[in-house]
DNA sequence: TCTGGAATAGTCAGTCTTGACTATCCACGC
DNA sequence: GCGTGGATAGTCAAGACTGACTATTCCAGA
């Protein structure tokens, strides 16, 4: 259900790890994967901590203002666990973006359509050549099954774009 | 960007309703495009009308409690049509959602992963027949897209889905 | 005619999310 | 020996979202 309170969950699972850490982390490998800020992880981890799900305590490295480092609790390993099952049956209602705008497409000019269609398509090309980079990720089949989905569900998104656009190209209607 | 803002004046935009009208309409036939609840459509809509997209009137029907019929002003027409441009180029940081179970499909022993991604198949492939059984929809083609995009995204994950399962009932690895 | 359940029409308190902000530390150039 | 820009490590107020709740009306059946 909750995407965010896995991540979490999932990252304090590898290791112990202070906030701070774990935005940075997020920030540099996991902007594909969630658009959760800041702030938000902050909150979670305070809440993760208290249910009972982490462990807090305080640490001071040097000179430098204290951080909080969370633990996971056996609790919160089996909370984990349960999460990850359930988001392997239930990915969350995957109300697809973008569809809303479609059933409404008819209210706009039909080359506005066309013209906003082909940037959207040259979007999703670019988020195909990106995600084409991305090197085997070498522990564990998780993380390459993830970004293969990735894939394949963009690929379908690409091709249907380009069926469309050709569709209204042609005689337009 | 935001998708229910947007819901919400396309349905204004075809006829003038009070709160309740537009929830219920909601609830029957969008509950596949939308998780918006009831009380977001009313936050929404007050907001559109503070403002300025939408007027307010109350109006009484015979003894039945007030309602609140929600109007869109040309502002709010216009702004329609600039997040509908918006939503057909950028459909939102389409975070595909599941992925991160994916992600951390390494943490579970491998039968609970081959039999929750069983589960989740299913589903899908009832979703599939779902839509299958919607009829062309005949004003514009607007609808028809969006469940015709809906659609291929639902094959290819189903496609991708089975040969996941596949490979990993085989060879664990 | 009386009653219980569905339909009508919302409201509200609590939770979640985030943009903007605070504050310190360190390295480096000048 | 000093200023300043980036890294470190968060916090906070404001707004968005929703589950649970309220309250009235209508109508079908006993």
């Amino acid at each position: 259900m909750d995407e965010r309170e896995l991540l979490l969950l999932g990252l304090l699972s590898f290791q112990s790890q202070h906030g701070y850490q774990i935005n940075e982390f997020i920030e540099r490998n996991l902007a594909r994967v969630t658009s959760m800020k800041k702030a938000t992880a902050y909150a979670i981890l305070d809440r993760l901590a208290r249910d009972g799900y982490a462990s807090v305590h305080t640490e001071q490295a040097g000179n430098r203002p204290p951080r909080k480092v969370y633990a996971l609790t056996p609790r919160g390993e089996e909370r984990f666990r349960e999460l990850l099952r359930q988001s392997l049956v239930d990915p969350g209602e995957s109300a697809i973006p973008g569809d809303v705008g479609l059933m409404f497409l008819d209210q706009l000019p039909r080359d506005e359509v066309i013209e906003g269609l082909r940037m959207r398509l040259a979007r999703v090309d670019e988020q195909i050549a990106e995600l084409e980079q991305v090197p085997p990720h070498g522990h564990g089949i998780g993380v390459d099954l993830a970004v293969e989905h990735k894939l394949v569900l963009l690929r379908a998104d690409r091709d249907w774009l380009r069926g469309v656009i050709t569709r209204l190209d042609a005689g337009s209607d």
